[in-house]
RNA sequence: GGAGGCUUCGCCUAGUCUGGUCUAUGGCGCGGGAUUGCUAAUCCCGUUGGGGGCCUGUCCCCCUCGAGGGUUCAAAUCCCUCAGCCUCCGCCA
């Protein structure tokens, strides 16, 4: 049980650049879990394929760090009294003592050097392990996700859908081909009302977000290595980075990068908790890998638009967040009027720093299939531990706070939905209520 | 892009020239206590964060003065690199 004190907030300045070893803020889970649950914690890796024996090798590497450490530290002691003891002797004495200390400092810079190799031998073995899965997360691989959740009906239409490419490059609201001639294959331009349709899906998400409690933000896009390696995205997930060639920064593939950075080594007050944003931005994502998957229209660009929900909240309360940021997130869709399902993801399927993953699908009737258009993470404290974000407990120690993050809306791919569930015979397309305000009028691509 | 100044444990601040007595000064704020008594005052104690140890204690040790590295028996203090903030000039939306 946590008790918490009404203290102002308080925020660690002048972190400066982050120059320290970037791989030990790689992917973390708790090393304390080794010594203090070793059983449930092997239990619950093994979900995830991560095999005893490698847990017995990491707790013995973290006993011999610690060895390393209490060694180097009692060296240390004795050499720093030695060298006070210099300072308060008369001069004529001081000669020989400084000869003596001279064979202490070799002797700790070596417990130094056996220190660092022990701590490297750790931090890589833990930098294999994901997050813990949590208990309600189903077992299997990629195609064995629940569906746990229906929104709204799919759409009765009167014969052949159009797809969304047909229905916005008709009404000259999508421009693929001058996409591609000035910037390559997965880029495109939104023109006339597909322009407007982007930026009244945005003003709408960020609306329903606001009333959810989230606090709109927008964030800067071009980003550190620190955030990349905090959020997760670094190193696993490079080739799927944007970098600049000179600046030594990267293009971020989601907000949840800048906002997730934004209290990167901070201890947070608990008053102030939870805090909520909803960040808006475009992203950028390389797509590596995926040459020929999705290759027609705008499922799948190089640059999109995108509101994002993140939460920091007290580690007890992440469940429900959760629960909350899922409800967020199905009160935009099912304010869009569209029909979707919510996919509680498999264990073998979560991504490294996730302990539990909803995708929500929207129907797309061109395909006849569902497709993510969004998701929610509980990412628990792993982010929170390589970002060092905690919180501030009263009479204990601080702790890490816990992190979240959905997809408000990605408007490309909710365009997608939205056109292609909501056309009508003649290729316009009916305009939802709540996106009529925002939008300023109730059909789109009339002729 | 150019020139200069700055960065100390919540906030402000002393210390840096001249390395050791810095176990970092003082004020504010905050927490606890005492006393006097009454819209309050005074006094005392505590108050950066991280890590390690065992004799698990009002305990001990290590690291932390923007970050990283170096010199030295010894660094807030000397040297190098980097970052951030401020002022002025240039450029720009």
């Amino acid at each position: 049980m946590l008790r918490v004190r009404g203290l102002g907030s308080s925020v660690r300045r002048g972190a400066g650049v982050w120059t320290g070893p970037a791989v030990s803020l790689r992917r973390m889970i708790d090393p304390r879990l080794l010594t203090d649950e070793p059983e449930t914690t092997a239990a619950a890796l093994a979900r995830r394929g991560v095999d005893a024996d490698a847990l017995v090798r990491l707790r013995d590497l973290d006993t011999a760090r610690r060895g390393a450490i209490a060694a180097l530290d009692a060296a240390r002691a004795e050499q720093k009294a030695a060298s006070k003891a210099i300072g308060q002797r008369p001069p004529e004495e001081r000669e020989a003592a400084i000869a003596e200390a001279a064979v202490l400092k070799e002797r700790v810079a070596t417990l130094e050097a056996a220190r660092d190799a022990a701590e490297a031998a750790h931090r890589d073995a833990f930098a294999r392990i994901p997050n813990l899965p949590h208990p309600d997360a189903p077992d299997g691989d990629e195609g064995d996700g629940v569906v746990v959740r229906t929104v709204g009906e799919r759409p009765a239409l009167d014969g052949e859908p159009h797809d969304h490419v047909a229905l916005l490059e008709g009404a000259d609201a999508l421009d693929l081909a001058r996409g591609a001639k000035v910037s390559g294959s997965r880029f495109a331009y939104l023109k006339g009302e597909g322009a407007l349709l982007e930026l009244a899906l945005v003003r709408y998400a960020v609306d329903v977000a606001q009333a959810h409690g989230h606090v709109p933000v927008v964030p800067p896009v071009l980003v550190r290595e620190p955030a990349m390696y905090g959020t997760g995205f670094l190193p696993t997930d490079e080739q799927q980075l944007f970098a600049t060639r000179d600046d030594e920064l990267y293009l971020v593939g989601t907000s949840e990068v800048p906002l997730a950075g934004m209290h990167m080594d901070e201890v947070l007050d608990p008053s102030e908790l939870p805090l909520r944003y909803a960040g808006i931005s475009p992203c950028f994502r390389r797509e590596a890998g995926a040459h020929g998957k999705d290759t027609r229209g705008i499922f799948r660009v190089h640059q999109f638009e995108k509101v994002e929900l993140f939460s920091l909240v007290a580690p007890d309360d992440g469940d429900a967040e959760h629960e909350r940021i899922l409800a967020t997130q199905l009160a935009i869709l099912e304010g869009l009027g569209l029909h979707a399902r919510v996919v509680d993801i498999p264990v073998g399927d979560l991504g490294a720093s996730a302990a539990r993953k909803f995708d929500v699908e929207a129907w797309i009737p061109s395909q006849g299939a569902y497709r993510e258009v969004t998701s929610c993470s509980d990412t628990t404290d792993y982010q929170a531990r390589r970002l060092r974000i905690r919180m501030r407990v009263d009479g204990g120690d601080n702790t890490l706070v816990h992190t979240l993050n959905g997809t408000a809306l990605a408007v490309q791919r909710t365009i997608i939905a939205l056109v292609e569930q909501h056309q009508r015979a003649d290729g316009s397309v009916a305009v939802p209520d709540a996106l009529v305000p925002h939008l300023g009028r109730e059909v789109l691509f009339a002729r």
